[in-house]
DNA sequence: ATTAAAAATTAGCACATCCTAAATTTTTAT
DNA sequence: ATAAAAATTTAGGATGTGCTAATTTTTAAT
């Protein structure tokens, strides 16, 4: 139906639009594909004839909701192949990107259901990114991070927001994963970083990693 | 490392080679990837180019060693993934080629190896083809087919030479398969059809059908 | 051996995708 | 308000892969 590279570029403005209500730019997608602006403009016009993206010349593309839809079938690829691979075939968390940015291409609505069911309807990807549903339907994901935590208060993580394969190292690092307990120990007042007590260790963590830890707060009574 | 167009084109040479000591030719290969001579002219001296192939203007082209390895890594691919689909996705064995046909192309050793482990390194794949190794050696592959057992004989159905989907469905129809104990009942001299009895019924099949199953004999005593 | 038919190659063009350099438009700073 | 800077688009070109039509070479028929 679509294009490799078509299919790159909607799953790229679906990420950069979440981040705000304005049209994404040229320049932003650019350097989010490894492109050149002027590849992307090209592209763009492109995608604006089939009615993927609303285009204004000059002020950024927002995704029509077929454009989104689109968006989401290759999220939802990728999230399941990413998840058959961690669970399935031994890889690690941080060793599947490359390849399920390959596999996320592959046309068949028969193999994805298939392979939905194989790996028994996962609700979250090993990075702990909701999976979207045939529909483009999302589960709901956290969206509380730890660096909005407070003192004394403890957590579960329950996802990254930033999953390149050095911070999923660094965090490996740390032994920190998914559904980890994090409590806060002390938050430094001049730089926002951290120190937490997690798998019975206390770590100093940035400002910068904080922001990338998505948490589900414990009630702490 | 080499374009999905150019592993097409290794596949299908390696396919056409076996048939004869000649080289390849121009139309037999455009007929094969559906395409038309002169882009196939264009390509084989691209992959000559490459050493993937030996080319002689007008006597068509051999693969080299690098270029038949190459060939049977996508093979390889392409029967473990079909395996993958059958034994583990619910998909039928007519229903697994095009897919196959985009999944072979995935660029991941780590991949492959994994897969392979995963299935329980499986010989051959869901229509008895064999799965060449990592090195490229392949299993022993019946060569017998139902067409050359004598009357009387009997033999295992052990693979296909076409393994086209509507020839797949016609064994599906008369219920034989991997496996399926075949024994010749009758043979028609003047067109070489047979009636054969499997799976306790008998059934008429013309050359053309007997030529495209190989069986394993069974020692009558 | 000559010629007709078939097969293969070349020439010329198209489209998707990418690039650099130049031109244009918008944004920011003064 | 103007000018400089930044962002974006346009122009022109490259590469990979396909096509049709014309040409050349090989093969088959007489
Ligand atoms: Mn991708
Ligand atoms: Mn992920
Ligand atoms: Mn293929
Ligand atoms: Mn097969």
């Amino acid at each position: 139906m679509f294009s490799q590279s078509e299919e790159n570029y909607l799953k790229a403005i679906f990420h950069l639009q979440q981040e705000s209500e304005k049209g994404v730019s040229t320049n932003e997608l650019a350097e989010s594909l490894d492109t050149k602006a002027a590849s992307v403009t090209e592209m763009i016009k492109r995608l604006a004839d089939k009615n993927l993206v609303d285009y204004q010349k000059y002020y950024g593309v927002h995704l029509t909701n077929s454009g989104e839809l689109q968006a989401l079938k290759v999220i939802r690829k990728h999230r399941l192949w990413e998840t058959f691979l961690v669970d399935r075939l031994n890889f690690a968390w941080d060793e599947v990107h490359d390849v399920a940015e390959q596999l996320e291409h592959i046309q068949s609505q028969k193999l994805v259901e298939e392979l939905d069911r194989f790996l028994g309807r996962p609700k979250y990807d090993p990075h702990g990114d909701p999976i979207p549903d045939e529909k483009g339907n999302i589960p709901d994901a956290p969206t509380k991070r730890l660096i909005q935590l407070q003192k004394g208060h403890k957590g579960i993580c329950k996802g990254f927001n930033d999953t390149s394969s050095s911070f999923l190292q660094f965090l490996e690092k740390i032994d920190i994963g998914l559904g980890t307990e994090i409590e806060v120990i002390h938050i430094e007042s001049f730089d926002e970083s951290m120190t937490v007590k997690s798998n019975g260790k206390e770590i100093a963590l940035s400002k910068m990693a904080t922001d990338n830890i998505y948490i589900e707060e414990i009630e702490v009574n």
